[in-house]
DNA sequence: GCCGTTTTGCAACGATTGTTGCGAAGGCCG
DNA sequence: CGGCCTTCGCAACAATCGTTGCAAAACGGC
């Protein structure tokens, strides 16, 4: 390690973690990634306590700062604290707006969409937890948990929703179905689906047909449905076995998903939970992502 | 001194400090102001550093804090050191924060995971708001609005991401194209690309070769490329004129998908107001879900 | 599949930090 | 002016923290 380096202050630091982060060891490089995405919380504890929660051993962290050029890791915090204390003049006033708890503000064209939306996401997600019962999730979790086969539908706007639910429960060792529109078979292949198998549904207004069909049609046969929609009076309640009603919430053009996406994570983590207690699975328990 | 305060939280502190203000000794006073004044400072630094800074003994300092009804003052400077973790960038504190917030009952294993994804959620939405600029996002939208034609990659977890940017896309009248996988085509497609037109790339850890590879060769081909990524490390930066880095959380074995599809929205809405104002789509502004 | 190199975790060391007991300095009232 | 009480600094202690040497493990090349 060429010791001509060592940064003496924090932009020129994470420009060269960059800089060498791609010849780094895997360690290392989930160092750097900590170190630039948690800078604060670098500046704030210990080595130890950092180390503890990455995973990786506090040594590790002294050599990372050696190999950049620094005697310890101490003297690589110490860039991170004076960014603290120099930080930049809008520093404070962010600082004092959140301790007022002053979420929204008045920039509406300046900070643009973003911060609506994520006004409107947290809302979503709050409501998520006051209409949602574990109960239902466990109920849900455990039809899918049972289920030999999961088919899964959802068109359009809800497509990200069954997804994510394929991939994770996939993962998860679940044998999933995607009965996807585009081969123009779905209809048909759902009328494959037995007692045994279970079908999640995923559709808002307005309700696509197709899906609808294909929920009823498993209603009538007797297949399990779990139903993710916006309301009790949806057309998927009828035959839904559990009816998850998650709010909706517009803005502007566009509805958020951040409520049935985070209802079809804790449903998966609800069935890797009994997948994982009953032994019923030798699979990773970590999935990764992409 | 009554040991019934010890405050738990900076502000109350700060409030504390106030009251108490004016029976303080002369020395304790001058510790007072320094601690309301320097607050960063105090959070950074060693007791003993900051006692030599005013001219005091640590030991004053210690006991200035018993006298408030901590145990030491490193309990008292725990407040300081949550609230710059709370205030800029930093996830960790911050969930610590809404758990208490969102009045968190014994339930741990009652209201389940739930409460939990939705925390951890919200959490990163927060996050998002704070890491990324409403110009990038403005910088994003006018790359997407001008593009022949948007080329969309993303894989696993990151499907849902791009599901979503190609619906609402597709909704807006800009033509989309998804590079998936399952045809076998995707890295072919891709050489398709022009610099008309515009990629955007979706990958999170452990980055899928198959999108570094086709980000790469855009990059390489003067291809436009917006990349949402985890972090400004990501095998995605180097070709990327726009990157948007959302932090990542994980909870259990899944990671929360929240903060890029919120952000894949707010670029949506970006772009749609784009188009509108220009005249250059005649399309219904109102996409309806399903 | 083996061996040399690198990488990583563990344990012990030294250094630093936070805390406390004690005594001196300073102020207040008699 | 003197005695008592509070207040403060010093020095020693215990705990924690950062660092490093060493050995095991992982990796890559042959």
């Amino acid at each position: 390690m060429s010791t001509v380096s060592a940064p003496e202050n924090y932009e020129d630091l994470i420009r060269l973690i960059h800089e060498r982060h791609d010849e780094m060891s895997k360690t290392y490089q989930r160092i750097a990634v900590y170190l630039t995405q948690n800078p604060n919380e670098v500046a704030v504890h210990s080595v130890n306590a950092i180390a503890a929660r990455c995973g990786i051993h506090a040594s590790s962290f002294v050599r990372f700062a050696q190999s950049l050029g620094y005697q310890g890791f101490k003297e690589l915090q110490a860039l991170f604290q004076k960014r603290l204390a120099t930080a930049a003049p809008g520093f404070e006033a962010r600082v004092r707006a959140l301790e007022t708890e002053l979420k929204v503000r008045e920039d509406r064209s300046e900070a643009g969409f973003l911060r609506d939306l994520v006004v409107r996401d947290i809302a979503s997600l709050q409501d998520l937890l006051e209409r949602i019962s574990p109960a239902e999730i466990e109920t849900a979790a455990e039809m899918i948990e049972k289920a030999e086969t999961v088919f899964l539908v959802g068109q359009l706007r809800s497509a990200p929703v069954v997804d994510l639910l394929r991939y994770i429960l996939t993962m998860l060792g679940k044998r999933c179905v995607l009965l996807d529109p585009s081969g123009g078979l779905a209809t048909h292949m759902a009328r494959t689906m037995k007692a045994s198998d279970v079908l999640i549904a995923v559709s808002f207004r307005f309700y696509a047909n197709e899906v609808v069909n294909i929920a009823d049609e498993a209603g009538a046969a007797g297949v399990p449905l779990v139903a993710i929609t916006d309301s009790t009076l949806s057309p998927l309640a009828k035959s839904a076995r559990v009816l998850f009603a998650v709010p909706e919430h517009d803005y502007s053009f566009s509805r958020s998903l951040a409520a049935p996406m985070c209802l079809a994570q804790a449903l998966t983590v609800a069935v890797a939970a009994r997948l994982q207690k009953d032994g019923n699975s030798p699979r990773i328990p970590t999935v990764t992502g992409t």
